[in-house]
RNA sequence: GUCCCCAUCGUCUAGUGGCCUAGGACGCUGCCCUUUCACGGCGGUAACGCGGGUUCGAACCCCGCUGGGGAUACCA
């Protein structure tokens, strides 16, 4: 197959995370684009997990891993769960497949033992930066006798195994930066299995991309400089069988953290537990995250992921890198939190009022009830389900505790004329309510509307702020409301 | 040090030689709407890093500089 004449259908990209910590918004981009391209062109996306660093890698990141790509709707083609006819997915369990590649590369000749101890490459390292020269690997155990080896081997010594690039120039087409071209003096010879026998990752990725038949690899751009690498050693495996093409490579800019650095586990956002945490819209971040070196070019910054996915071209990634503005995620979130149904919001918002304890789990039929009457009055409120409970607790509770810092001036006055009218009233609506209210206080006694309704609100809800005062007041009831202007005007007497 | 990447408002971006006295969004901000808070509407603020070319014409092409980032691992 030429990978230049692929069909949609042939394309294959991968998103391959390292199960360390805690899933992160800059990994969620990359896996974004690969879904977005791959589900644009009809394509294959394979979830790989690269798990071949023992003491960095936990069964509980892998399965946020997991949860993380459910949670946000990027569904994969294979991987694991799934499966998949290139499998097994997870690099821990492929150790039998790197041995074997490794015995062919080796019988081929594109590898060798080096015997250099850490200490002597640093120390080679430093004469070279010294001398201005290349600091990377020298070569010294690149064309070692049968008796050196020997030698080494008798002395107790034991040897990575290191990948001989072949001395030519490396210049590929980058899918999002154009042509890029490395020097083959700046591209040393690097390591493939370590000395205890485990395999790198500049082993198994480029192993794994291709036997699982990978054709595109999006990809940080963290991971330009290695790719010389990764072209070398495929141009090996597709000598020796392995690998029937080369991938295309493009580089995704980086997310930028606080201070010109790339996004950290230490900015606030970094975190994707945070986004669910504090009530984003799986969609939202999503929007938000393609934004962050890709737009549609139309001016438009609103879309779901689907319309996303089909209107993704690899021309429109920008090669520049991007800085995380939480504030407006934020506002796109709010945006979404608005698009969605009501009944979609509050199935998304009940979760946030058990835990909140304003709601028991699951909630009562009452408070169900209740709900389809309040979640309207919120939604264009929040800008995340975590300010719901807040917002609408007082709608669930039998009495509402208050500052007394709240009460303004003239608040008894107000309180008790507002009991005595409400007491009498015909129809309990937010309608005659509020123009009992107007004529009696604003119109009848000339007083503002702030300090008219001001009270009312803080005796009925306890906040200064709320929802719609008079919407609520028909919610909770004229009996509740009524005990709660008595209540209020007690304690202010 | 060496190599590589990047360069439009504070931030994300549109812009691929004339449509640009540079458009949109977030932020900030003024006004309107208004029972609070929001939402919404109408405005405002604010950018092509610098210097050379190429061209009738450059934000757009080329070179240099500067600035920022990354790599230079038995991490990925």
């Amino acid at each position: 197959m030429n990978i230049k004449e692929l069909q949609g259908s042939d394309i294959r990209v991968r998103f391959c995370p390292s199960p360390t910590g805690n899933p992160h918004v800059g990994m969620i981009r990359t896996a974004l684009f690969n879904w977005a391209f791959a589900r644009h062109v009809g394509g294959t996306f394979v979830f790989r997990i690269e798990d071949t660093d023992a003491a960095r890698d936990s069964q509980e990141s892998y399965q946020a891993l997991l949860d993380a790509l459910s949670w946000l709707g990027l569904d994969w083609d294979e991987g694991p769960e799934v499966g998949g006819e290139y499998g097994p997915y997870r690099q821990s369990e492929r150790g039998d497949i790197y041995a074997r590649v490794m015995s062919q590369l080796t019988e081929a000749g594109y590898t060798y033992p080096c015997y250099c101890s850490a200490e002597e490459l640093d120390a080679r390292r430093e004469i070279a930066m010294k001398e201005k020269r290349t600091p990377g690997y020298d070569g010294q155990c690149r064309n070692l006798s049968q008796a050196e080896v020997d030698a080494y081997e008798a002395d107790g010594r034991s040897a990575v195994i290191r990948f001989r690039m072949p001395g030519s120039d490396f210049t590929w087409n980058d899918l999002v930066r154009g042509e890029l071209t490395f020097k083959a003096e700046h591209v040393p010879d690097f390591v493939l299995v370590r000395a205890n026998g485990d395999p790198l990752y500049t082993l198994v990725n480029p192993v794994d991309d291709a036997l699982m038949k990978i054709t595109h690899v999006l990809r940080g751009e963290d991971l330009l400089s290695s790719t010389p690498r990764q072209l070398a050693l495929f141009a090996a495996l597709e000598d020796v069988g392995v690998a029937s093409y080369t991938p295309l490579y493009g580089h995704l800019p980086y997310v930028m953290g606080e201070g010109n650095k790339k996004l950290s586990k230490r900015d606030p956002g970094s975190a994707l537990s945070m986004y669910q945490e504090e009530g984003y819209l799986p969609q939202a971040l999503l929007n938000y995250l393609a934004l962050l070196g890709w737009s549609m070019g139309n001016d438009v910054e609103f879309f779901s992921p689907q319309e996303m996915a089909t209107a993704f071209t690899l021309e429109r990634v920008n090669p520049n890198p991007a800085r995380f503005d939480l504030k407006k995620c934020t506002a796109i979130n709010g945006d979404w939190i608005r698009h969605i149904s009501q009944q979609e919001l509050i199935g998304h918002v009940i979760p946030f009022l058990e835990n909140a304890g304003v709601v028991t789990s699951p909630p009562t039929p009452e408070q169900l009830e209740t709900l389809n009457l309040a979640v309207p009055l919120i939604q264009e409120r929040l800008d995340k389900l975590s300010a719901a409970p807040e917002l609408i607790s007082f709608l669930f509770k039998d009495v509402v505790a208050i500052d007394p810092a709240l009460w303004s001036e003239g608040a008894l006055e107000v309180l008790i004329e507002s009991e005595t009218v409400l007491a009498g009233i015909e129809s309990w609506s937010h309608d005659s309510i509020q123009s009992l209210l107007k004529a009696t206080l604003v119109e009848g006694l000339g007083i503002k509307p702030k300090f008219a309704f001001g009270p009312i609100r803080t005796a009925i809800t306890g906040h200064k702020i709320s929802p719609p005062l008079f919407e609520s007041m028909e919610i909770l009831g004229k009996e509740i409301c009524l005990d709660r202007l008595s209540a209020a005007i007690e304690t202010l007497k």
